[in-house]
DNA sequence: TATAAAGCCGAGTGAAACGGTAGGGATTAA
DNA sequence: TTAATCCCTACCGTTTCACTCGGCTTTATA
């Protein structure tokens, strides 16, 4: 039950891009800077994002990613789905519960299926929009702190 | 965001356990065959069961397994934290989150945190009692679509 | 038009976790 | 005494994780 770095990461510079809406492309080199991220590995998790449609790429020099959408249209479920593949908890809920042949009888079914559809709500309706809007008063709070 | 077999295993043990509360105690290989899981391994998810408080065992001919407590009186929480050690769907949430430091400014943390907190009180409120009722409940009623 | 800065892509890799197995030991009812 | 139990340690093959590497293509600009 723990997110990989895959999730965290992708999560994380997506919410850069956010936080970057509107001024032209970013660098790979900016993004895995600001988020601590190697660059080798965030890139994999960009053609991820960019696979799925939520970001896209100007090439060459001065080139870089964007979001294809406005912040507020980039669900957190969609996201996480693209870099992780899915956020089920266990493949016997979701779209293809018949994978799991006991799937009538499994004592825990329930459980799961109740938990999978909390988390799918939260995962629904948080946009990549909110986070960007939050972190940037928590850094501008920081500066605030600082200069005090 | 994968639930193990172990958590899932485990707590189908558990409501089986919780079905056969008052009967004395039941044996691992009982337990196996009816949940279909190996018995070695089951076992040593039983141990962990054990050190938590959840079981206790009667050691020698015709023992076995029983739940310390009423099924009523153990939540999901508990039992999945004694099997997969910890329910915390990354380090930076719960207890120690002094364990990232970049927590005040890590834009996925609030997302996480809302997360966390919706998982904890679905897993907090259910408690095996429910599920084995809902498992009888389900039994009985498979077993009276077959006869008719 | 040459060059450097960017993204694109496939392959490889060490470590850890997962899911399970094997084999022997201790305990106890019959 | 025997057989049915739980107890414990160790091992092991496979997969996933979290990266890295090296070479390619595209494009702005000097």
């Amino acid at each position: 039950m723990k997110f990989s770095t895959k999730g965290t990461y992708g999560l994380r510079a997506v919410v850069e891009l956010a936080a970057r809406y509107g001024e032209g492309p970013v660098s790979l080199a900016a993004v895995a800077a600001e988020q601590g991220i190697s660059e080798a590995y965030l890139e994999q998790l960009m053609r991820s994002l960019k696979k799925a449609g939520i970001v896209t790429t100007a090439r060459g020099k001065a080139g870089g990613y964007l979001l294809t959408r406005a912040p507020e249209q980039i669900s957190v479920l969609e996201t996480l789905r693209a870099l992780e593949g899915s956020t089920d908890i266990v493949d016997c809920v979701g779209s293809d519960a018949n994978i799991c042949e006991n799937a009538c009888i499994c004592s825990a079914r329930p459980l799961f299926l109740k938990l999978q559809s909390r988390i799918n709500a939260v995962l629904q309706e948080t946009t990549i929009g909110e986070l960007a809007e939050d972190h940037i008063e928590q850094k501008k709070r920081i500066e605030h702190a600082r200069l005090s």
